[in-house]
RNA sequence: GGCAUCGUGGCCGAGUGGCUAGGCAGAGCUCUGCAAAAGCUUGUACAGCGGUUCGAAUCCGCUCGAUGCCUCCA
């Protein structure tokens, strides 16, 4: 089988796939900030990511996956002065920040399921790992990459550049940045505008605040990831995942954290989900220009005119490949609802096919290659998708008699596609989603019944009214009259 | 203003030098008492202008446009 390659974004070109222990991936995704509900765009994102966990996987690789949780650090603003975001929503709520933190942790994580994401190896919060975050910032102070002003810590960007390269990772040159930063008014501690705070003394009011040997405080927002992707996954590991959006500056500030500290690179495969805009324009919290995914799913909102299953979402984003930017609207998700239904109506027929014949006018083994080709670059998922149209238009040809299948071929065949399908794409096809719609249906159905045998009955036509109460009876559909009229139980 | 990415047929969306995905919509056909549903068939598009090349959507340059980052965001 052909090699994985993934498009590194360190080098901005496909590289193929090597673990630096065979057999074993370490893969680190930014995790949400959990301030707020979690909305569409970051589910996207997630979503990419556990495409790519579930591949890795189904390519025999023993992956630990770690995605954090940010439950403190992350400021209003860079400029390191704002406020703590979960402590600002536990201000505007009166709440403790914890509840905060656990309400939308919560949220995060039944939203993700919906979507059929497989919950990471590890997941761990900043807050659980102050400590850790502690002892990073000794190091770096002590290797002269930091300095303490006023019981807060920055990392000193231009020191660091002296000796190594900031802004690879982003394309950013130091002195395009310094010429471009906005000087802010007054109040900063910072030598350098690009500096960037390890740790902050709290303010009075701020009430989450964990001691150091420099203040009460708290970590700045970048170092938690440094902190946790190499406690669980080393120095150096395979896969650093996260949005675009991230890129700069919190990406480029823990490869200068990280390296700042070994001297060397902490990661060797940057790969980087695009974003999500809706009507044009990037979904983001901050903008309001955003949509739950309750929302699109309950249909309760004022983009959409119909409700979309977390399926159908999922199939649609993963029609796009996750490098592209995709934009949300009604006539592609409609499109995509259609050929999801083409494609699951499609599986469930091969199921039924007779395959008495010996030979195959399929090839089965191009088709996997071609399949497998796709995943291989760069987990190219609408590749994929367009091979198993292709083998839906085969399957219909055998239902209509101008092709033929083995036994064989069909079993594989069919055993391929829910792998490919379900096990990783992750979508969940028609079933006890479905239950409810079936419900909706069969209530609809016997009432209409119940209404045709009113009819017959006040025409007196019992043949009829008889018959619709026999049939259903038979069927396990007990009609009852009484004097509001009829109802049924099953 | 700087950096980056991108601009594909009616819509969505792959594709990075020749073999020109896929889905939806449209059209035609099959099936059907009539419909609907379903299935089949069908589409030579790559922002514009120049250049490189035997050959470019694909490489280079310029122009125009969009988006992202440059302040938090997946």
């Amino acid at each position: 089988m052909q090699q994985l390659s993934v498009y590194n974004s360190l080098s901005g070109k496909k590289e193929v796939f090597t673990p630096i222990t065979p057999n074993y991936v370490g893969m680190y995704v930014c995790g949400p900030t959990v301030y707020s509900n979690v909305h569409l765009g970051n589910c996207r994102t997630f979503m990419s990511f556990d495409l790519i966990y579930r591949y890795l996987k189904h390519l025999g690789y023993k992956v630990r996956y770690v995605r954090n949780i940010t439950d403190a650090g992350h400021l209003e603003n860079d400029a390191d002065e704002g406020e703590d975001r979960i402590a600002k929503k536990a201000r505007l709520e009166a709440i403790e920040p914890m509840e905060v933190v656990q309400r939308y942790t919560v949220d995060f994580h039944e939203t993700l399921a919906k979507f059929n994401n497989l919950p990471p190896s590890i997941e761990p919060t900043a807050t659980g790992h102050i400590i850790e975050q502690i002892e990073i910032i000794k190091t770096i102070l002590e290797k002269g990459f930091a300095y303490e002003i006023n019981g807060s810590v920055y990392f000193d960007v231009l020191k660091y550049n002296e000796t190594h390269n900031y802004g690879k990772l982003s394309g950013r040159k130091i002195e395009d940045l310094i010429h471009n930063t906005r000087t802010l008014e007054g109040q900063s501690d910072k030598k350098s505008p690009q500096d960037f705070a390890l740790w902050k003394k709290a303010e009075p009011k701020h009430i989450m605040r964990w001691p150091s040997p420099w203040s009460d405080g708290f970590p700045g927002w970048h170092l938690e990831c440094t902190a946790m992707s190499t406690k669980y996954l080393g120095n150096q590991f395979d896969i650093h995942g996260g949005g675009m959006d991230l890129k700069f500056p919190h990406h480029e500030c823990e490869i200068a954290q990280a390296e700042s500290m070994t001297n060397q690179a902490p990661v060797n495969y940057w790969l980087h989900a695009n974003m999500l805009t809706l009507n044009g324009q990037k979904m983001a919290k901050s903008t309001g220009n955003n949509i739950l995914p309750d929302a699109m799913f309950s249909g309760d909102n004022d983009i959409f005119t119909k409700a979309f299953t977390p399926s159908v979402v999922r199939f649609f984003l993963l029609q796009a490949h996750y490098r592209s930017i995709v934009d949300l609207s009604e006539d592609a998700l409609l499109a995509s609802e259609k050929g999801f239904n083409r494609l699951q109506e499609g599986m469930q027929t091969l199921k039924q096919l007779t395959s008495s014949e010996a030979t195959s006018g399929f090839d089965f083994n191009a088709w996997e290659t071609k399949c497998y080709a796709a995943m291989n670059d760069d987990f190219n998922s609408p590749i994929l998708i367009a091979q198993l149209f292709d083998a839906v238009r085969f399957i219909n040809a055998v239902k209509n008699e101008t092709e033929t299948i083995s036994a064989n071929d069909q079993d594989k065949l069919s055993h391929k596609m829910h792998e490919f399908v379900e096990d990783i794409m992750g979508i969940m096809l028609d079933g006890s989603e479905n239950q409810s719609a079936v419900n909706t249906a069969l209530e609809g159905t016997v009432s209409m019944l119940i209404d045709i045998r009113k009819t017959a009955r006040d025409n007196k036509d019992f043949a009829t009214s008889d018959r619709i109460r026999d049939e259903l009876l038979a069927l396990g559909v007990q009609l009852k009259d009484g004097k509001d009229g009829t109802g049924f139980s099953l």
